[in-house]
DNA sequence: CGAGTATTTGATGCAGTTCAACGCTCGTGG
DNA sequence: CCACGAGCGTTGAACTGCATCAAATACTCG
């Protein structure tokens, strides 16, 4: 049975901006139902307009374009509370594509209410837009990461990022994370083969820096880590849940 | 003289949305005035957090990040048309800057104001959330090519770009632009090293696809180039002008 | 005319790609 | 119960696209 927004697990992370509670009754009406769905399934497709948008409440994806020549390239990994679908709600389609990485569930909202979302609720829309925003700020840091960064620091910058956003939704145990992604994901994102991927993970971990090995990721020295990928461990900024 | 809305320029370039004679004077009203600045001159800091929003109504310049090591990364290049300081407005700070390459005009709006989107022009909040929409998907491209394209592609796939986009807003005369970047700052913007991108440039000057000398572009084999870069030559995406 | 900035060209080196092969784990079917 | 193949991770060896180093050539401007 669907969870209710009112007991939504999420909204207790303390990563997200609080919620009134006229606002949990309007996104619960807003709320179509529950999806859930297994590992290798795609959610949204690149070129589609799907009639529905949702949010990641949980297990972990991947969000990806496939370019002409075949190559993939892995846009972000999907966490409880990323939202999916903006694009295409908002412009005609989707132009990346989504799927799950393991057992998903997803809050399933309409499309076609999306509007009335501006029209009545006004913080809401705000919330969206916010959530955009601080969209295009993680893509600007991939960005310079894939154009200024080397393969290990590339790495480091994206294990930190990774252990971060987790720490914040609770899902680490101390030092440890599940990490379920394949290696070959991982280089997909940071544009490198996978081969040098996996030796640039055997480096972190012969540096006891990091190690990542099984699905579960282990950060041995979380400084140096941060330091090496130059990522600033600033407090993870808060954001809207939608 | 501050231009009027009403007369706006850019309302004609056939890639934005149409505005109903409504929004038109709540734009107006929404307006604080017009700025213009010189060449090298920054309009948003990284960090900072800008009382003021910009559209860019003539000249181009660059948004890009600095990272610790001290090396750039243009995150891409602002055309008129582009909306400035989304971030700051709707988060706490920019975490990019932006600075101008041209003399610039842009249109100031006032960011306390950016509430009364929301709350009394709910179309006009739907659009603001469409342009992040689209940001984001150019973004996505450009992580894309970051990570999957060789130097001659990605430079390919910029001057397909960044062409299409002029011509889009009527800045080209026949197969040529006005291209007002440095090598440097294309470098920046491909995560190649300057002198790699000389001899990019070198190659695509003598394979007869696209010359880009004294500040001009010419395009000489749009159809292969785009081919090369791997672009769908879509017919460019109407979006809306804020 | 000299200083500073941008482009161009040649030479050398290395980070990361590509190719190839092997091991491990699981699930499937005979 | 074992054989087989598919998917993923690991490792070595050879190659190459691009970075880096170095220096020359415009161009602009005070």
């Amino acid at each position: 049975m669907a969870t209710k927004c009112e007991n939504c697990p999420l909204r207790r992370a303390d990563m997200f901006i609080d919620m009134s509670s006229d606002e949990v009754r309007f996104m619960q009406r807003f709320k179509a139902g529950e999806l859930v769905i297994e590992p290798g399934t795609p959610v949204l497709m690149e070129g589609s307009s799907s009639p529905q948008l949702y949010t990641a409440l949980r297990g972990m994806g991947l969000r990806y374009k496939t370019l002409p020549n075949g190559r993939r390239q892995v846009i972000n990994f999907v966490f409880p509370g990323d939202f999916l679908g903006l694009q295409a709600g908002v412009m005609r389609e989707m132009t990346h594509s989504v799927e799950a990485s393991t057992q998903m569930t997803l809050c399933v909202f309409n499309r076609s209410e999306l509007w009335s979302f501006f029209k009545n609720h006004a913080n809401r829309a705000y919330d969206l837009t916010w959530l955009a925003a601080v969209e295009e700020h993680f893509m600007g840091e991939a960005i310079a990461t894939l154009g200024q960064r080397s393969a290990i620091e590339r790495m480091a910058w994206a294990l930190v990022r990774v252990f971060s956003r987790a720490e914040a939704l609770g899902l680490t145990e101390g030092d440890q994370m599940n990490l379920p992604y394949r290696q070959q994901d991982m280089a997909d994102a940071l544009g490198l083969s996978l081969v040098h991927t996996n030796k640039t993970l055997a480096k972190l971990r012969e540096q006891q820096l990091a190690a990542w090995t099984d699905g579960t990721l282990r950060i041995r020295n979380m400084k140096a880590l941060a330091q090496l990928g130059m990522v600033d461990i600033e407090a993870p900024m808060k954001r809207p849940l939608i």
